[in-house]
DNA sequence: AATATATATCAAAATATCTTTATATATTGA
DNA sequence: TCAATATATAAAGATATTTTGATATATATT
């Protein structure tokens, strides 16, 4: 159940539903690129980068300065269906704005 | 969008989480039954049950005094496919309590 | 070492949600 | 019609969450 509630209050959320979105569509992304594509302030995505985390969907690869996000390679069930259900929102997106060359993968 | 977060805010809650399990358990049953049942207010059960409602998750069916809450018949695939998930989870629910015999239906 | 950059974390204020208590509505039966 | 029962709704207080602004940490660069 602890479990469940995590996943369902993970996505009880504009912002996070949408992040989970540009992140199926655009691949891993450091936090500067989403700050720039959302134009959201710095803290505040990096929390809500945490829940999603927390919540299985995310992983994080850190390479110097940047981390990077991305959709979980191998999500749990529950979470691989309900990224399916995001995508099928078929949300309207901001276009993705790389913050720097610098922090290309 | 709005329906998919009021779909999950729905969720995010474990009262409600485990009225459908109940309910999915146990069929169409009265609010008082519930009321018995999960030894709760009634109008905090029946604050949840309108949520739920409202989130496409449940019916009702008046029949005199009583309303009978059901899980609906034809959800929508969201709904569907997280009442499987909830079913998954495999709760450990209370026992059902039937508030009266008047009010079997 | 000092500075700059990227990200995370913390605390306070702003919002939203849940619970409880009281009250309203609707139905039944005397 | 009146009283009793079942449910819904509203208001107030208690909790939880989100946002924001400030600060901390960690890496990279000079």
């Amino acid at each position: 159940m602890e479990e469940f509630l995590r996943v369902m209050g993970s996505l009880y959320d504009e912002t996070r539903v949408r992040l989970l979105a540009f992140l199926l569509r655009y691949g891993p992304l450091c936090v500067c690129d989403l700050v720039e594509s959302f134009g959201m302030g710095q803290s505040r995505l990096s929390r809500h980068l945490k829940i999603l985390k927390e919540a299985g969907f995310l992983d994080v690869v850190r390479r110097g300065k940047w981390h990077y996000y991305a959709i979980k390679e191998h999500p749990a069930n529950l979470q691989k269906d309900l990224l399916q259900k995001i995508q099928e929102l078929d949300l309207k997106l901001p276009k993705l704005q790389k913050a720097s060359q610098e922090c290309r993968l």
